[in-house]
DNA sequence: TAGATTGTTAATCGATTAACAATC
DNA sequence: TAGATTGTTAATCGATTAACAATC
């Protein structure tokens, strides 16, 4: 087995992606570790790990072709071909995630949406028909989708994620206001936003011990 | 100085409080770290540790007095009181914000929505009016908004941050598909969906390495 | 060539986990 | 009392940072 990549390491590649994105616009062809050391306040020698993890050569002196490295780094992501993705939930989350701009750039796109509300299913989502959960089952397999986004209020969404197991498909991100339970032969990944208005309530609470907020 | 908190304990910590909220509900009234520890898979010193910032005293033999500990955690994060935050960007992603059910629960109440776009202003989002990027600052300090929920197209982030910034607001919860630039005097905490994909895309992909996806 | 940069090995740092005394 | 649990100190583990040889 190859050395299994740290979660930290996972998270900074799509940062350096976005610098490799706008530094291409600028008509850079070739990049130093310093580069992006120097632009996101990290340890030179940890982007030089991070980017190892890519299998993509530096050249002493020079540093990485611009092209080569991000093809690389977008390669080993998987976002170097579009993944489609069906979205379960089609209420006013699901629709801002169809509309999200930062998924096309990465490669992913929403292909059909789905809803177990009879009041939702049969209306349009960003120009796309919302269809009925008992879809679901027959398209994923048809359609080989292997991820679903799950949208759905907290209340709907251990039914939606079995949904998606029964439905075959593999990994689900999931915006769901409360983690859903693990299941089974499938990859959750949960985007949870208690946790970072978390860090923030906590940063605002104590920059107000020392300096106390305006009142009137 | 009091010992600086770890950001993996904050994080961990609305685990803890959503397990209280569920618990309290179904009528315990004490809990151990070792009932954390068994739903979430933490290790349960780690679960003492983290409990041990709120200052909550527990008993030995006994654990901790449910109510007690739910509020001591809520009111660590800066949860207890209902905080005003104002919506800067009132697109798609905005409207989602607006009503998405987990804020609510964690004390944050979204009273007022901005937008640059004259097409966006003056519309209404979920029930409220979206009034111009020009009566933000008056509006800011008259009613003392700490928090801005920066939901703007890439594009805008900048100048939308820079506006709270103007404006005396504190601190910036950005859910932009581009991190905004660091800005003096500013806090921000900023979502970056690439960085959770990033773990999700690759989990997918050395899953297909050991067993391919399923082709026509 | 000399200097800059990669790639890798070693040292440090911080977070997690283990051990254990105190206590109800 | 005995057993369970807290609170805290020590040990381990993993990630970050430093050092340095290899190289263009």
């Amino acid at each position: 087995m190859t050395t299994a990549i740290s979660v930290p390491t996972l998270r900074r590649l799509p940062l350096y992606l976005r610098l490799l994105d706008k530094w291409q616009s600028e008509g850079r062809t070739t990049v130093s570790c310093t580069h992006f050391a120097d632009a996101l306040g990290f340890d030179p020698t940890q982007v030089r790990k991070d980017l190892a993890v890519c299998g993509v050569p530096g050249r002493p002196k020079v540093g990485y072709d611009l092209r080569e490295l991000a093809a690389g780094v977008a390669r080993f992501l998987g976002w170097d071909n579009p993944g489609e993705a069906f979205l379960i939930g089609a209420g006013p989350l699901g629709a801002a995630l169809m509309a999200y701009e930062g998924f096309a750039e990465r490669g992913l796109s929403i292909v059909a949406a789905f809803d177990p509300d009879p009041a939702i299913a049969g209306n349009l989502v960003a120009g796309k028909p919302v269809l009925p959960m008992s879809k679901l089952p027959e398209l994923a397999r048809r359609m080989h989708i292997s991820l679903g986004v799950l949208a759905l209020p907290s209340a709907q969404a251990n039914d939606g994620l079995r949904a998606c197991v029964e439905a075959g498909i593999e990994a689900v991100w999931s915006f769901a206001s409360v983690r859903p339970d693990a299941a089974e032969g499938i990859i959750i990944e949960h985007v949870d936003l208690a946790q970072s208005l978390a860090v923030l309530s906590h940063r605002l609470a104590s920059q107000h011990k020392k300096r106390p907020p305006r009142t009137t």
